[in-house]
DNA sequence: TTGCTCCTCACGTCACGTGAGGTGGC
DNA sequence: TTGCTCCTCACGTCACGTGAGGTGGC
């Protein structure tokens, strides 16, 4: 006869485990010696062997108590369902090695590939980082509130990058990053950006919250920026879309 | 600016989560609207979604909290050792497979597949359930109580199966399970097992620790192998094992 | 005699889940 | 106005882990 010590050892368990596969009625409790001490028949063994190789391939307890009593077809069927389950688990983890392995890489997992590359398209044109994580923060916003309205503004962020214009303008915008809002070069660049709008009437759309988001996020980061926003917005309202030839 | 539930929804995780990484310190309490709400820029995107890829890798929220505040080497370092554990832990579930669907399958997990060959063995001959169960019980007892002895008595059992004379003994032990224990089939049996165990003298390495165990087991399971291991011993006193000859 | 195993409570752990009771946003 | 989301406690869950305090076996 064994002790419990001898018992869990054998099977790969605690002693706790035991005690506590007791407390469940998961295997019934042995005749006791003159000690008060549990003692074990071989058939103990390989019950505890049965309830242990269940609960290692996860299932729950509550469940491993109604297989131990299941007839055999309901018992194979739930074992093909738990090695579905095992598959599926096998499989996540894939997943899981694949992400901490991207995010050791410094990969972003936060943005999907397409606007990860824009990203690179846009840091090539020597843009500063920080307008660049404004640009990221941007799409994060959007990806998370309007997911939906993501490849239109993906298309045609990648069709303007194609544009030689579109870049000047980029990168002016990100010098005047921290100009004053007085400048006088922030009226000209408004007045360009107008003017490149104006000659791609085919922009422009995005749902009024995105914009409204995009707006907010980016008069916040610099007080030149702010003012840019005003100067267009006030030209937007003296010559209406319509009536706007090219500058 | 997003709510804690379009934080929640865009990161995959529960609002309740998300909540709880507030209150261990994992994600830094954002300001509040003018409801008392949460609200959330695309860095908390950033942020959640780094906690949620290690906290799903089986990180412990502990670990992620240090490796959050982590050097890049460092970081590097850590995540090569979690990409470890992953690596064992589908080799686990690997395992569990295997073991579950030998559970199905009605296979022996509690006993090393060589002993499970000599059930078959014993299987092949004819011998009765019952008296397979007591063997198998045996070998269970004696490889939790014993493991250094078990390739012994396996090499001896083998041998011993190899013989025909062994094989007709063990026929008649099974046969004799139920008879009365004064039936006079059972003296016959005893001598010529004796004669048996005579000519093999190699045998009975076995520590007497076992022997007991083994002893106790069998003579429970029936009076005429009681009686039939009583007039063994007695017959060993009688003629002790330096004298005995070929019965 | 010392150290190891056994015994029974019973609280602790981990990462949230799940109401309870109430308020704000559309 | 209804239903959905948000808020803060605070207890529950799952499978044991971990002492606490005591006794038996070698």
């Amino acid at each position: 006869m064994l002790t419990i010590g001898q018992l869990a050892a054998h099977a790969g368990v605690t002693v706790r485990a035991v005690r506590h596969y007791h407390q469940r009625g998961l295997l019934s409790e042995p005749a006791r010696d003159a000690s008060g001490y549990r003692r074990y028949d071989a058939q103990a063994v390989v019950d505890l062997i049965r309830i242990k190789t269940l609960a290692d391939a996860g299932v729950p307890l509550a469940r491993v108590e109604e297989l131990l009593a299941a007839r055999p077809e309901e018992f194979a069927e739930a074992v093909a369902e738990i090695d579905r389950t095992l598959v599926e688990r096998i499989r996540d983890l894939t997943h899981h090695r694949r992400n901490i392995a991207q995010l050791a890489a410094g990969d972003a997992l936060f943005l999907p590939a397409e606007i990860i590359d824009i990203l690179e398209r846009v840091r090539a044109l020597g843009i500063s980082e920080r307008l660049i994580r404004i640009e990221r923060d941007v799409w994060i916003m959007l990806v998370a509130l309007s997911p939906r309205s993501v490849p239109q503004w993906v298309a045609e962020k990648n069709a303007a990058l194609a544009d030689p214009d579109f870049r000047a303008l980029y990168r002016a915008c990100d010098e005047a990053l921290d100009r004053a809002p007085d400048d006088p070069r922030l009226v000209e660049l408004a007045t360009a950006i107008a003017a490149w709008d104006a000659r791609h009437p085919e922009r422009g759309q995005a749902q009024p919250a995105a914009l409204t988001l995009m707006y907010s996020h980016v008069t916040g980061s610099s007080p030149a920026w702010q003012r840019l926003m005003e100067l267009l917005s006030a030209g937007a309202r003296d010559r209406p879309a319509e009536t706007t030839g090219t500058a």
